[in-house]
DNA sequence: CAATCCGTTCAGACTTGACTGAACGTCAAC
DNA sequence: GTTGACGTTCAGTCAAGTCTGAACGGATTG
């Protein structure tokens, strides 16, 4: 692959993992900041940021903070150097996951609640199957991630 | 719980439910609709669902038609009344699991993609590690979802 | 102190897409 | 054929939220 595929390819992914991101209730750009960093081996400083993606540095400090308290990103600094850099964080992989299994879980108290509320017996029947379902997948996913995790050295 | 705790309570879950409807990417009315039948035995009427979710009868029939499409609602159509009906669809569990597990898949196909891509070993590493980790996880809810609903009789 | 370099914040412009309501097509009954 | 009950579609409206760019505050250097 010569340098010019290789940077199409590239521009692709990131336009790729930003359409995720933004499925996922981030903007696109947070996805896009989140896609390049995670081609890059090395951290970024804030203008960096902004001429990958083509975004104000304005958009860049709001979404990298909020990619950071998320814990898909770590901020480096450097002595010596007042700018700040970002890389993806160690955490990313189990932070990603959890925030995914969080929305199972969250559906799975709604239904909970509905079902306390329910006065048709089907309906309770239909909305605590939907629990138990779920108590049942949540649990095989968390335990599929402690062992993982566990066995690779991830920290969540 | 009396009769006006009741219907308050109904109205919270039905938002609640909207709102998570949302974060996956539908309209909020979508997920009202979806909510409301949740909470019913019976099917009801185009005409119904807009009083209830208090949306015009255009928006109804778009997001039922959606709804229906995704295969969360049924259709249901009675001799001698021209109105359609609909209801909560059997395979409703399966398919908003299977929707999820979708996304799953989805940024696994992405990092794999990324791992071709990158020029740098760490970052390889990084992204395989990725597509390894989801796949484990991928494969253990797939297998969770198949053994739940085998012993549960329901369809997928 | 002035000059400069950063990151942050915020008001406003702009884009997106949800939602409505009216028009339309269809069917059945009369 | 006419009327009325339905569901669908679509152009237009409106609100939500993203993005920008300028202003700002703090730190550092000369």
């Amino acid at each position: 692959m010569d340098e010019q595929n290789r940077d199409e390819a590239a521009a692709r992914f990131i336009e790729r993992i930003g359409q995720i991101v933004e499925q996922d209730g981030l903007t696109r750009i947070a996805g896009r900041i989140f896609g390049y960093l995670l081609l890059s081996s090395e951290a970024h400083s804030l203008e960096d940021l902004a001429k990958a993606v083509q975004a104000s540095k304005g958009s860049i400090s709001q979404e990298t903070r909020l990619l950071e308290r998320l814990g898909a990103l770590e901020r480096v600094t450097r002595a010596g150097d007042r700018r700040v850099f970002y890389q993806i964080g160690d955490r990313m992989m189990g932070r990603m996951v959890a925030l995914r299994i969080e929305r199972f879980a969250q559906l799975r108290e709604a239904m909970a609640e509905g079902s306390r509320v329910a006065d048709d017996a089907a309906v309770r029947a239909r909305l605590s199957a939907f629990v138990d379902f779920h108590d049942h997948l949540l649990s095989t996913m968390r335990e599929a991630q402690d062992r993982w995790c566990r066995g690779h050295g991830i920290e969540t």
